[in-house]
DNA sequence: CTAATATCAGGAGGACTGACATCC
DNA sequence: CGGATGTCAGTCTTCCTGATATTA
């Protein structure tokens, strides 16, 4: 044991360290949610609808990067509470198009506080062009992932 | 409904990405690892401990944020893949220390080629500056996530 | 016909909470 | 005793695969 396997630690690095902070983030962010009445995928879906209100499940779906079926269950839920609403597509009856209800928004603004409270506390010791350049790459990841995902269905 | 409800944007944004990122790099990670016998668990545990031979399965758990429970499941299939062997501390009857075998270095290493080339592809569109910038800035919010996790066990 | 959408059914993985014995 | 470790048991959420009906 010892050389031999010495890693490189920089291969694959990057990857590795995304699902770390996912990972340490799930507890806190998750806790802070619960209170809220909002699970994690819950959450996720209403934050993307409300930047992109009138767009279908399926979708929705592709932004988030899950399947039809799985986003299709957290519609539901999110229905049953009363946070977003649905309407048939009047150009295409096969479509029915999502919208966050009055509720919805309010929903997620009030949860704002405490997400900006961790945030604050995850983004400590990073200045302030730090901040935007991580900012500006985790952007082009995300362009770079959507494209990764459309490649493999 | 419109402008009462227009999100800031910022606030939230980058745990939101986190998130979102981790999302999109599930589908292509797992296919990946699948290919080579591993779940995400079973990698991120293995990874860690190939850096930090010798820790205990409570510690391992804790440098992955999940619970010691949680860490024991996954201990034990990579026992019985046999990418895993652990023995007594001899300081402290109560320890069993975790060390990776030479297959699960070697494993490890099978992985590493794949890996690098969803890494490059994710990393596309970023130059030298900004990927150092961004590697400091996961480091950093790694050791923020520690304390934050620490604060409320 | 093909592609996309919506939905039903069943299942597997990963993490959680709670409880408890052991050791320093 | 209090704190940390290792386990056993049960549960839950989320996402998955597979199949089907409908529509542009």
């Amino acid at each position: 044991m010892s050389e031999h396997h010495s890693l490189t630690a920089l291969e694959g690095w990057h990857i590795y360290m995304i699902k770390l902070l996912d990972s340490g983030l799930r507890p806190p962010f998750e806790q802070l949610l619960r209170e809220h009445g909002f699970s994690t995928a819950q959450y996720t879906a209403l934050t993307v609808l409300a930047r992109r209100p009138g767009i279908t499940s399926s979708e929705l779906a592709r932004r988030t990067f899950v399947r039809a079926q799985s986003m299709a269950d957290t519609v539901k839920v999110l229905m049953d509470k009363g946070l977003v609403r649905r309407e048939p597509d009047q150009d295409h009856a096969r479509r029915l198009l999502l919208f966050p209800t009055d509720g919805g928004y309010r929903a997620l603004q009030e949860c704002q506080g405490d997400v900006n409270q961790l945030e604050t506390r995850l983004l400590e010791n990073l200045d302030d062009d730090e901040r935007r350049t991580v900012s500006a790459a985790l952007r082009t990841m995300r362009f770079n992932l959507q494209r990764i995902n459309d490649d493999t269905p």
